[in-house]
DNA sequence: CGCCAGTTTGATATAGGTCAAGTGACGTGG
DNA sequence: CCACGTCACTTGACCTATATCAAACTGGCG
């Protein structure tokens, strides 16, 4: 499997088409030091650059212990922090939700493979844009959908993400979150998560069992409204597509 | 006025602390191009450098039209988008609330006089990091702050950017936003606002004649429990500066 | 076996939404 | 200069989505 993580973590920056093979091969010839990270503690990249290879993570916000606001969920292939490109020390941090490994790459080292290969930058950029989009959408989530859309815009922004990795089929996917943990990010509370979660059970567009869930993509996205456009890295020249 | 926005645009990125006097006259020296976007139109950079230079802008979703989520505030001196760093279309546009002016200037004139003034750069990205901050800050307002505390953090984070600019003193600034407009960037509706103020205001935290405000900061704080941590540009280098 | 974390259920409380009507300021055209 | 329309703000009455509290249930694990 380790040998796998090579390939396999750059597949998100491989799918936003800004890449040749070349820069994927590129990418994995650099000096990638794998790190393990164990559940619930946090960790923080620093200057490096650092793409989450498997497992499940959140930025949270920095300050003292309790039920802390959840800003982002990482998913395998994303990048942990951008402090690489800002320079700025983050005022959140990263908390692995369940036992994850991460590959990071020094700031040097990057830097000069991407002097070379400029569209390296480009797709790590626009994957930036795409996650500020992704808070953005966040914000929009919390302030006007109700519980239940809101429940199922995560669960179809999840298996969207989760599929272009490879990680999701037919709308199967799972997730190591708790109900608990759902609440936070969503502003909602666990209990009405629950209640939530049933009623997307009764209405026939999730099943579970267990951490394994199943989406019946059709009716939990026209629930959502969702709408890709965000995820994806529209540029002048090559449009967002509209298909996923 | 207007030749004074050389130096104004720019204090933004000055007090940072990342630029030399040098790199400051090296900005002012750019090919600016000045725009007038008139109130209630929207309006797109592109991949230029756009900063505002008066007025008030917000950034919301690009959908249709009716009550669009609004995503951030945009103030004088803060930079409309990062396009011109992410190089992805932004899903989300930019609306003048008033009458603005913003001073535009290539990507190509940027980025060779990033060539010679990496610091420039630097600055431009920690920006990024901290409108990002910002965001996030929204998001964990939204889901976690009462009506009263969110609108209270809402008024201190404005005060203090605007400070920051020159554009506050002594907790007075003006702020041409509606009631409903408020209500719109912080999730709640125009009459709970309303009220809102009203409470605010009874408790002496808060008076207002016309666009005109002026917070009690002491008391505004802490209702809102306002740490502007967020808003500074840390590095690791130069920590964070508590005294605001 | 018993504990613990997670989930489920029920009962109750409340922050904030919605609707509707009224006020006040300001600008425009007659 | 006044009548009118518009837009923002205000106020009151009512409603509901979601929080909160408390307790029971479940399943895995030491």
């Amino acid at each position: 499997m380790d040998e796998d993580f090579g390939p396999l973590i750059f597949r998100r920056l491989w799918c936003g088409r800004k890449l040749k093979p070349e820069d994927v091969e590129a990418l994995s010839h650099l000096h990638w030091v794998p790190q393990s990270i164990a559940a619930k503690s946090t960790f923080n990249p620093g200057t490096n650059l650092c793409i989450l290879a498997s497992g499940l993570a959140v930025r949270q916000r920095a300050e003292g212990p309790g039920v802390r606001q959840m800003t982002a969920v990482v998913l395998p292939g994303d990048t942990c922090s951008y402090e690489f490109v800002t320079g700025s020390a983050p005022t959140t941090v990263l908390r692995a939700l369940t036992d994850c490994k991460a590959m990071q790459a020094s700031l040097e080292d990057v830097v000069s493979l991407v002097e070379q290969r400029p569209a390296i930058l480009q797709a790590l950029l626009s994957h930036l844009a795409v996650d500020h989009a992704v808070t953005e959408e966040l914000v929009t989530s919390i302030s006007t959908r109700s519980a239940l859309e809101r429940t199922a815009h995560f669960l179809c922004e999840l298996e969207f993400r989760l599929r272009r990795m490879g990680l999701a089929n037919n709308g199967q996917f799972s997730l190591s979150m708790t109900q608990a943990e759902i609440g936070v990010y969503l502003g909602l509370s666990a209990v009405h998560v629950n209640r939530t979660l049933q009623e997307l059970r009764k209405r026939g567009a999730l099943s579970t069992r267990g951490n394994r869930l199943t989406l019946d993509l059709e009716q939990m996205r026209s629930i959502a409204g969702f709408v890709p456009d965000y995820l994806t890295e529209a540029t002048a020249d090559a449009p967002r597509r509209f298909d996923a």
